[in-house]
DNA sequence: TTTTTTCTGGTGTCATCGCTCCATAAATCC
DNA sequence: GGATTTATGGAGCGATGACACCAGAAAAAA
């Protein structure tokens, strides 16, 4: 075991590394996000990352090891937004309300790639990278019953009927934010997706005042 | 231009294919819908079709080639139930109702790859697809104008609200099936994608009964 | 300064990818 | 049957992908 590449510490004994690893992670999950794993190649992180091949492979491993890491920087920066607003201490309707306006905001940010980078990764891959995709599923899954326990809590503080099904609903903003991804991906607005999120917010069970 | 590689006509000079180049397209789809363009190799494909390199090349010029044909024949076979749908003569509401339960009844066969070879595609790619991804997100849009048509007649009749807002709508059951296509890739259950469409229905606009 | 430890650029390697060429086999047309 | 036309198998090609190695440079520790 290396001693984790210095974190800020700064205590190694030799030659420091040239460059800012936080940055260079930014930067390799941008391009994963934007490309994917496979369309996106070595050659084309190094270039973007600023460092060479051999500083590359000291510092991050391998090509997939980097991928795991750009994952877990876009779960605890990038894709916070979605824990920090299931856990907002607010009605149940109107957290479910910010999640999907929010999707929509985060989805379509000028300073970073659209949509998200879980949402639709690795749904179509070849067998060699079943192990990718079964953590990016995982991931899928995870969000998805983070919005599940929310929604529990919800009927449990009598936000929602006793009988909601919450595993169906917590299905249904999933599969609602997963294809507000996909039409962000594809060049829709933040109105678009706005409207989108209004209307999914109609589905809300039991009477609500509704309006088209 | 060589004469379309004798379609049936069988009147060709030369020795016949000895495969049936139909069969090997669908095969061609299958694979392309399970694991995307990039997860599917040349060899994969050969393999799968039954058929050697030059055999292939032959027949259908080049990988990328036979991706459009295969999207082609998905539009017209394996997602033609989508448009057959929105031409049912039936009240619009019960068009939608149909549409998104066929999608959980399509995205989960078990004679076919399971979600949708469109929904999901070269959302993240490198730029020496562009044109792919293009494509794709031409295929989606066009689906998605499709519904909106539908809704539009739906307005002439009186079966929605004059004021409804036919895009925003369109796009709102265009997220939720792509939503439920990853879903069913993920390994969701038809019961599943059966509760999400239900639920998607509830946004329906203007009063109708509700329960949960 | 010397030693030690680590980073760095450049080059090389091995596998795979999509594709091509060529000699040959198998049909049809005359 | 002979000529013509087309398909087939197999070998191989150039490009790219991801990674590995090595000699040297640079900084901390002694």
């Amino acid at each position: 075991m290396t001693p984790e590449k210095m974190h800020g510490g700064r205590r190694g004994r030799g030659r420091p590394q040239s460059f800012d690893r936080t940055q260079a992670l930014c930067a390799a999950m941008r391009l994963f996000w934007d490309r994917g794993y496979d369309g996106t190649s070595f050659d084309d992180l190094i270039a973007t990352m600023g460092i060479s091949a051999s500083s590359f492979y000291n510092a991050f491993g391998s090509k997939e090891a980097l991928y795991h890491e750009a994952i877990d920087t876009y779960m605890s920066v990038a894709g916070a937004w979605l824990f920090a607003i299931l856990n907002e201490d607010a009605d149940t309707r109107t957290v479910f309300q910010d999640l999907t306006t929010a999707a929509a905001s985060e989805f379509t940010r000028d300073d970073l790639p659209a949509g998200c980078m879980i949402s639709v990764a690795a749904t179509q891959c070849s067998p060699a990278q079943t192990r990718l995709r079964d953590l990016l599923a995982s991931h899928r899954t995870r969000s998805e019953d983070a919005m599940a326990d929310r929604l529990r809590k919800g009927v449990e503080a009598g936000d929602l009927p006793a009988g909601t099904d919450i595993g169906a609903l917590a299905a249904f903003y999933g599969s609602l934010l997963r294809g507000m991804a996909v039409q962000a991906r594809d060049g829709a607005s933040r109105e678009r997706l706005l409207e989108i999120a209004r209307i999914g917010m109609q589905a809300w069970p039991a009477g609500q005042a509704r309006s088209v």
